[in-house]
This record gives C-alpha cells, sequence and structure tokens, in this order.
DNA sequence: TGAAGCTCCTATGTATACATAGAATGCTCG
DNA sequence: CGAGCATTCTATGTATACATAGGAGCTTCA
C-alpha cells in the first residue's frame, strides 16, 4: 500500500493521517450532508472499499458514528443510518432545551462581555446577510456557530460541551429537512439577539427564558416544515 | 479455540456471546468499581490477554468506554482510564442538573401515578434500610435505581434517557469516592420522597425545584466527602 | 399448491501478522 | 561530563484470512 497524496491536498487542514479518522470524517459529513439518507444500509465491505480503507478502521469510524447516534444496528446484522422521526425531532429538542438553558444561564453568569458585543454586531447585519442567497446563507450558519462557540468557551465545563456537541450533530441534519426560508431565519436571528443582550446583561434568567423561546418557535418552524414536505423538497 | 463453558454460569443471564462485548463489560465493571484506578493505563495486549480476547474486540471495547467518557487517550500513544477531579466533579453535577431536573419535570408531567405511589412506600422504609448495614447499603442503591428507571420510563425520550444514563455512569465511580454515611443517605431518602410526591401531586416546578436541592445537597456531601479523604479511605 | 426443511451464501465477529510512529536509551562527539 | 543523535524497542494502526451466524432461496413432501 503506497502513501496517496491525491486526498484533498487543501492546504493548512493537514489531512488526517490515520485511515479510521478519514473514514469517521467521511461517513459523518456524508450522513450530516444527506448523501447517505436515513435508513440506508452500512455494508462493511461496500463501504470500505468505497472509501478507501480496510475494514478494521472502517469499523471503528462506524463505532464512533454509533456513540454520536447517527448509526445504529443489530449486533449480528448491519448497521443503518438513523431514521429521524417527527417524534426523534420532538425529543431531540427536548434535550436540547434542558442543555441550551442551562448553558445560556450560566454563559450570562461567567461571559466575557467583549465576546458578545462583537457577536451582537455581526446579529445585527444578519439580516443583510440573508439577503444575499447561498453565501448569506452559509454565513449566517457559521455565525451561530460562532455564537455556540462562545457559550461553550464562556460554559467552561466539557461535560456540558459535549452534551451540547451530541444534540447539534443532529441539529444539522433536521436543519436540512426544514431548509431555511428567510423569514424564518431573521426571526430566529432576531431571537439570538435577545439571548445575547441577556448574556451581555449578566441576565441569567433572561437568558434561560430567551433561549427555551428561542428554542419553542425553532422546533415550531422545524415541525411545520418537515410535515409540509415528508420526504423532500416539494417546489 | 475452544468455547469456554466455565463463565459464570449464572442461570437466566445468557452470558454474552460477542467477546467484544464481554471486554466491554469486564472493563466497564472494573473501572466502575475502582479496580482500575483513574489514570491506569491500558495497554491493548495486557489487557486482551488478561481478558482472555484478541485485540480487535478489545479495541472495539475500548472505543465504547471512550464514548461513555470513562476512557481517553491521545490517538498514538495508548490510552487511559480518565480522572475524576473535583472541577470534573462540580461539572459533572452542573450537566446532571439540567437534565434531572427536567426530567423530573417531565415526569410529573407525564407520569404513571401507581409506579410513583409504591415507590413511596419503599423510599419510607429507607430508614430501616440503611440500619442493616452493607446488605440494606445494597438494596437502597436499587431502590434508587428503580426511581430512576421509573423516571426514565415515564420522560419516555431516548435522547433524555440515554444522556441520564451517561452522566449516572459517572455518578457510580464518584459514589465509591463519598462512600456513604448513613445520616447522608438517611437525608438523601427524604429528598427522594420529596420529588417523589411532587411527582405523584403532578407538579412539575415542584418535581424541579426537590430535585435542584436535592442534587445540591448530594454535591455539597460528595465535595466534603471528597476532600476529607483524596486518595482513599483514611481511617 | 403451500409449507417446512435444508443448503448455501453473505456479512459480521475474531484472530493474527505486518507496518509505523514515538519514546527511551545508549553511544559518540565536542 | 553534557548534549545531540542514532538505534532499538514497544505499542498502536492497519490489513487480511478465517470462523460463524443468520437469512434467503430452493427443493421436496404432504
Amino acid at each position: 500500500m503506497w502513501f496517496v497524496y491525491t486526498e484533498t491536498p487543501t492546504a493548512g487542514t493537514t489531512a488526517p493521517v490515520r485511515a479510521s479518522e478519514r473514514a469517521y470524517r467521511q461517513l459523518r459529513g456524508e450522513i450530516l450532508d444527506g448523501i447517505l439518507i436515513p435508513g440506508a444500509g452500512l455494508l462493511e465491505i461496500e463501504q470500505s472499499a468505497r472509501i478507501g480503507v480496510s475494514r478494521t478502521p472502517l469499523r471503528a469510524a462506524i463505532a464512533r458514528l454509533i456513540a454520536d447516534g447517527l448509526v445504529a444496528g443489530r449486533p449480528g446484522r448491519g448497521f443503518m443510518v438513523t431514521e429521524m422521526s417527527l417524534d426523534s425531532i420532538r425529543e431531540l429538542y427536548e434535550v436540547r432545551r434542558a442543555l441550551e438553558e442551562h448553558a445560556a444561564r450560566i454563559a450570562a453568569d461567567r461571559r466575557d462581555p467583549a465576546v458578545f458585543l462583537a457577536l451582537r454586531d455581526q446579529f445585527l447585519d444578519a439580516p443583510e446577510l440573508l439577503a444575499q442567497g447561498t453565501v448569506g446563507l452559509h454565513r449566517y450558519y457559521d455565525l451561530i456557530d460562532e455564537f455556540d462557540d462562545a457559550v461553550a468557551e464562556a460554559v467552561a465545563n466539557p461535560f456540558l460541551v459535549g452534551a451540547l456537541a451530541t444534540v447539534r450533530t443532529h441539529l444539522v441534519r433536521i436543519r436540512r429537512l426544514a431548509r431555511g426560508n428567510p423569514d424564518r431565519l431573521r426571526s430566529a436571528a432576531a431571537e439570538h439577539l435577545l439571548i445575547i443582550d441577556a448574556i451581555i446583561a449578566g441576565d441569567t434568567s433572561l437568558a434561560a427564558h430567551a433561549t427555551h423561546v428561542h428554542l419553542q418557535q425553532s422546533l415550531t418552524n422545524v415541525l411545520a416544515a418537515v410535515q409540509g414536505q415528508p420526504t423532500g423538497p416539494v417546489a
């Protein structure tokens, strides 16, 4: 086996040397992007051949995906990408609410105001961003990631941050199903602003309650969108 | 390799056939029981020889333990049982509070009163149980497990129940460090009674707040006990 | 024609051999 | 005598060969 140097020679991002890591990232990415649809079966031999690694690292990758909750399988008979039913989405949001409310509370208590003041400015520009089509949409999602990261940094609790990361992983998939209408995203940006203001003010209760409101709105929107187009974009 | 029939022929509990499952359960049990102490290095060859499986299933077992947060390791250079610092304990309780409060709230909303009425009677007998030494102590812990299971059943949310299970895994280890003085356990039983009463009454706020109080007391006790005997039993 | 049993096949579970990287140690040179 | 480098060793990462279980399909008998 030779070294293959044709693996996305993107400067800066040193490609992961371990084959199991490559397999994990590729499969995870494909599941989150919807390339591997829910319910799709993952055959070890087939996937290992496709990705270009042997079965051993592929199994390690699948083990991590199972831990992430992205893949499930009966012991003896294969694995499949987990489904995302309406009930699953409601259940996920139930946990999400518990964790994000708590995180918002703690963040409001321990935050560095400067960080959130900077974020505030960026969220103020969100409406303009959302008028710029796909590129703006991606930048908006990046902005939300920045906000999440800022909260995580303020929380400074590996357990809580880890649990939130798990929840957010599933959220990426859900976001695809309810792919964003601009009106909802503008509202969401406004809701984020309220949360940020509460965090800046150090108002723990307000931060938690604003988060609660935001998630409730988000869930309502997601459920409506998913029920409207159960299998895919209907146009 | 022959089949070994000498593996705890306990009737009813069909021993797991898969070697990776055996390895996982044994290692997990040994970590939770404190046989494998925090910081202990896990060498694949050494452990696989000890447990009697090859390296392949052992690696699968370690992967699951990493997902559980019981084992950590730098990619290239070995694995070790995770440490439980005072900060870790505080952080864990922070997440636990978010999840258990939310769970209590939901349980109070969706509970089957009969189940919790039965639990109530058992908790009323807890003080007598705690006067019976080690046997009673184990039965008391079993009773808490029953309570947790009842809450999980009432919550009926795989994500939330899973997150709680993860937190409780770590709690088993912490419980060892603060191994229970009877006074604290009697107080804990009383606190549980308050939570149960709130759940029976369907009082969601009271259930959440009583849970908050209970966890705060529990954390205080644990921290005091751990600080009193940092490395192990002193007396 | 339908159902039951058997056979074969496929995909997972396991074991082991080989590759490789990182660290410790000893040697050598200044 | 100390520091730097090379060597060796050890433990992980990977690949592959073999064992096994579970299911699908076919055959046969009632």
